[in-house]
DNA sequence: TATGAATGAGGCTTCATTCAT
DNA sequence: CATGAATGAAGCCTCATTCAT
């Protein structure tokens, strides 16, 4: 599947507008929230006037739509396959996953999108809903086919794999959040790699037979 | 001619009329956020008119804030003092903080202001911080002191505590979130016991020495 | 005419609550304008609570024009019997009936009421009008007297009594309101000795055949 | 076709709205007084919405000194430089100052300003300073050189220049005030001309050496 | 396409007025 | 009589949206 010259994710387009209001918008939806971004300042932010918006998009609601539906989309189908294709202990592969998750929503708008998911999700419950299948249940399930295959390979000790695989996401979500909120109050944020090997540890440790 | 012959205009006291106002103000910034809720429908949802919630707040924000600090005040004495008082293993110790912790929060308004600060963190910083010097520092803190404890006594094998604690505690955190947030969006809540059993439970293994 | 024990000129009464009322609504009302000032101001300025207000006034408005009549209501009948009885030159009746003009506007509210006058003219033209044909007319009408008698007498020489007893009342208004509103800025105050002085200086000079 | 084929929302250019505004604020600021103006009102009498008025002023404070200054700026250096080009007899001269400054007064909203200022001196007293600043301490500065050239040149008796100034100067001021004040309420106008010709000819006698 | 002036619904806040105590 | 909690109409201001240019 080769990439396409032309991707027909947003409304309307031309050239590369609606990515720049996207992006705008993502920043301040994810510092502000919802209600409290004006478009003038995305516009702004995006470096365009306020009804250049409305050539792309309907309107507020929808440009916050398609602010999550667009930075959603494209994570979805990275990790799942190489879990399948995995040689190597399930340790090892619960790590990657971990990692290769964090590194994902870090190279894209996911941890925003979390945020915002969390601080919207009262106004907004179609797209939570459809945050929560499309992103947090194939990650779950994803984590239970690791879980399941330690167990059956005999790497990890019998658990309430349903359960558990929440517990797992957490951490990672947590971080996220964390990461999102913590610079912009000038609290202390957290040490990533540290913290990341600390719950890899506690996982392995945790999990083994 | 028990009470009321002609319909009063209002009915209740003075004394817990802020206490009300808290509650309903409350219950709608968490369900919509700051910006979203409007002070009509905090009024109204407390049983009294627009006008009435000048006579006991400044506005909008000073009611936020009162929101938030009345509901983090009292939580903060409870965990701590129980650890240095515990005889038992300090696994025990562990699981009996995540869950007299989730208890305290499930009773109060704790859940919902976690949810609050997510959403708001960047619109109120200094609340931010308070709340996290106030409730996550604290909470950390003591995570952290049962770890040493744990170490010290040969419970625990040697980790970084520092790192581990925040791994600890973003489950539960993360458990106030979901259960604030899936309900209302009609998504399948958590199975929180058996949640907050596979959390203590990779913890009591993931940690023992 | 003695002094009546009971002079019903406000709506309803007991002891000096309407008094203390009405000078406190007449300081605020002249400090701020009318649609400044908050009856609660007024009663806290007059010691009672904002609903012993509505005992003795029907109103906001009602309150204004109580506090514009019972200010102007006493200054009525001073001066102009002094002018018929007077014996001496012209000159020195002006005089003196400048000066007298000027302690009684300063023993009494009317300074204030003038300013209120001059500012919510517009907005109670009923109320200007009351004020205008009691109070302005009737000074009008004494400074022709003076005048016409100065002219009778060959003390003065032929003017326009009618225009002139304009711009004879003008500084003294003019003096008023700059009583009332120089000080509250910090500005210099007039210094109303020389200012009277001069004026009176003027007309003599000015007058004299 | 030549014009409008189906009725724009609106017409004017952004240049004159501002002075279309202030226009309209002045006007109603007058008639009404500061807290009695809805800013409704100012922008329907200048012909646009309530929103359009912010995005050319503040909120109405900026507006209501916008409106002091633009109408007092112009007025401040028109008459002093005739006083020192002047030829003829101070009598002249001081009354061409009187007719000047009443001239320049009614076509300009001086007069609103004056009445303006008396009324919301209590509310906004840097600007009455202002006010007292360029205006008052300005025209009183001017009838100073009048007084003094003419006792200089033996034209005028000797007088306490400075408390003279203002009882000449207040007659002008208090014709502005009744300007304002009296038509609204149906009160009879002051006859302008035989009101400046008294001022002038009592000046003229009254200090004539 | 792109702009930004203009609009007006909607929310926060004030305060005159009412009325149970 | 006196109080002050409660009310709700009204005004200031914001900002999503429209549309002439």
């Amino acid at each position: 599947m080769s990439a396409t010259a032309k991707e027909p994710r947003w409304e309307r387009r031309k050239q590369d507008r609606p990515q720049e209001l996207l992006a705008a918008a993502l920043q301040l939806f994810v510092e502000r929230g919802y209600a409290a971004t004006r478009l003038e300042d995305v516009a702004a932010l995006a470096g365009v006037s306020k009804g250049t918006l409305y050539l792309y998009f309907d309107g507020k609601e929808s440009l916050f739509k398609s602010v999550v539906r667009a930075n959603m989309l494209p994570l979805l189908d990275e990790a799942e396959a190489r879990v399948d294709r995995h040689e190597g202990s399930s340790a090892e592969l619960l790590c990657e996953l971990i990692r290769n998750w964090w590194e994902a929503a870090s190279h894209s708008g996911l941890k925003g999108i979390s945020k915002l998911m969390v601080a919207e999700s009262g106004n907004f419950p179609e797209l939570a809903r459809f945050y929560h299948e499309e992103i947090i249940a194939r990650s779950d399930a994803t984590v239970v086919r690791v879980l399941e295959r330690g167990m059956a390979r005999g790497e990890f000790r019998r658990i309430d794999a349903e359960a558990m695989k929440k517990v797992i996401v957490a951490p990672v979500l947590m971080l996220m959040l964390w990461d999102q909120s913590l610079p912009p109050c000038d609290i202390a944020p957290i040490d990533t790699d540290a913290y990341l090997k600390s719950l890899m540890d506690l996982c392995i440790h945790g999990l083994k037979a």
